[in-house]
DNA sequence: GATGAATGAGTATTCATTCAT
DNA sequence: CATGAATGAATACTCATTCAT
């Protein structure tokens, strides 16, 4: 009877943005942005297709708000006041996060890559093409790329500190590229395998750990 | 100045049905499938809309008969009628077409992974799922399937083989992975890069052959 | 301190009212009356989108109390109980005080003159066109039509009268027709202008007078 | 049997175009710009709702090549290589021109007047805003603008040079302010009355000739 | 074979209005 | 009295596909 207070607005509100979101991103991820409609995502998530323009202004921006909250996440696990420098512990440690991560947040992982495979966020992805007018101005200047930016710089740094002790003629860049290959394809098949074998993606990490540390 | 033959009227059909084809698979690969529409490929192909269905009978049916096309050729590089073993020159060989065939046919790959990234054709691929219901028959009941099948069984068998010569505890099944995910993860950065380093793709080649042959 | 009288009540109940016929006559007048959301209305007026039907039935109600409020106040200037006959020296004060009102209501005449331009609005304006089925049944039977009937009464009836001092041949139709023209060309670019000129304001008037009186 | 010529396919989308503007202007006139659906259009012309984006790329475009049709035909009953000087007899064809597109132009006039009643609209037409980001970006730096700028300043000049034969003290602008909205009333009521009294329409236009050559 | 006009089902989005609290 | 979450019908626009010529 009495009036609701801001409170329990905020509450009602907050989780219902958190429920779209979450059944959003499993069917962007799944059957892919352009595929899915926002009648289909409001269906599964038990409201009205005009209820889902009161939370997010936009299919784009509730994919654009997903990949932020997703990187937000998964920034979270990575120390930010870190001194840019990755000791070989550190490395370690680094590698087990990203794929600890990777198996937590595989919905993410899988609307990641796809969208990566459209040129357009690529090169706005890559590039940090500023200004844009590609079909994905979401993408564009948030914290993602600099994060993934920052992100790629320390491994790359690692891999170029070991060559110190490394005979002449060691090319480092040989060793980052393949660990970016073997990372790369170990999270990609993992993001789309349908049950993951623990013990085999154990192994993996560790694997790679001890190849490249 | 005479009239053309049937013969020439099929081979004027067959280098419409080609470019239209090549035309495309250029667009699907990069920017979708689902976002390319047929009158931009039609525009694009110098033709019309209409004789756009002359050709193929939809947009799926050409998507279908795109990648059959491009799994022919592919499948033409690898011997048919093998013992179905790989000795390690063989597996060195294999490797190394493999690799050439990925640079020579990018946008086929770029189309190929972008086509796996969505769920329902993930599953009719990777099971060879009869009937259908999915957004995509047109993987179905195809050649694409058992070549990727009959690849896979190739490889696997010989890393397998390998363990004969490996101490005891040895599990083939990681390095399997290893290599499967270094080769992936490769495959999928260059078919998305925008030019490729011709000296570090070959040293790459190079160092997956060393690693695993 | 003490608990609300009724007549407090219905005090508050009022201003507000009030404020959001102010407010959202200003937005119809200005944005349009299709153009203007009641959201937009309720946050300029610093209330709840709900509280709106508190206070009116639906948005063309609301379209219709202003209507109504507007001709109410402006009929208050015309003497009601009028003899039906106007004299040389009451035609310039009805001029005069028609002009004033222009002037102090031009967010009103904004909105008329919208309103008037859509064919049903005008129908059933002009022919008191009873019943319904228009798109704007808002406006009809109430005293808008009627009190505007009486003013175009009077003002013809003056202008007939004046034929008796004309030479024969004399059309008062034709001055009746100027003077309206003119009246209403004067009304409609006034209540349009972003800012009178004062002075040419007075100038016109007084030779609207000189003119016609 | 044989294909349709260019020739045939340019005719029929003139044709074509040209009913949908047709319809459109009528009831984008009568219902207003707003509020007349696009179906409707497409359903008064028997069209596909599909076929009028084929024809035209919006419905503001619509709009605007609606305009832009009507005062092409307008501007053609003004003579273009004008000296930019209005004599007495010019003046008087002027007008008469100007009354006679009023009457065969009716709807256009109801939709101009209609438009110019939203603030959007009026800001950018009589600012000749540049740049905009307004509601109606269509009536943006087309001939619009600039033939009503045009004709206003032919006007305008007229009234000043006839100062030169008045009396000192006399101020032109009055008598140029009565023109205006003298012509401004006559056209309004005329474009938007039911039927026009043919008499009283040419005793008007005299009398307007008679006042102010 | 070839064209592009025509269709209609589908898609994102808006907004007046209702309703539980 | 007051709130804003929720609804659903309507709207502009898209696009694969068909069809008359």
């Amino acid at each position: 009877m009495s009036p609701r207070t801001p409170l329990q607005f905020e509450e009602i509100r907050e989780g219902k943005r958190s429920l779209i979101m979450d059944v959003a991103l499993e069917h962007f991820a799944n059957e892919g942005y352009k595929s899915t409609t926002i009648s289909h995502i409001a269906r599964h998530a038990g409201i009205s297709k005009g209820l889902m323009y009161n939370y997010f202004e936009s299919k784009e921006k509730l994919l654009s708000e997903i990949i932020d909250r997703s990187v937000g996440e998964i920034s979270l696990y990575f120390d930010p006041d870190k001194d840019g420098y990755l000791s070989e512990e550190e490395f370690e440690l680094f590698i087990r996060k990203t794929f600890f991560l990777l198996r937590e947040k595989r919905s993410f992982w899988r609307l990641f890559y796809q969208l990566l495979m459209q040129k357009d966020v690529r090169d706005q992805f890559l590039k940090s093409y500023i200004g844009s007018g590609g079909s994905f101005p979401s993408i564009d200047n948030n914290r993602s790329t600099s994060f993934f930016k920052q992100y790629s710089k320390l491994i790359e740094e690692y891999f170029i500190r070991k060559k110190e002790h490394k005979p002449a003629g060691y090319d480092p860049m040989i060793d980052l590229n393949m660990f970016i290959y073997l990372t790369e394809g170990f999270s990609m098949v993992t993001a789309y395998l349908d049950e993951i074998n623990e013990e085999y993606f154990e192994k993996t990490v560790n694997r790679i750990i001890e190849l490249y540390k």
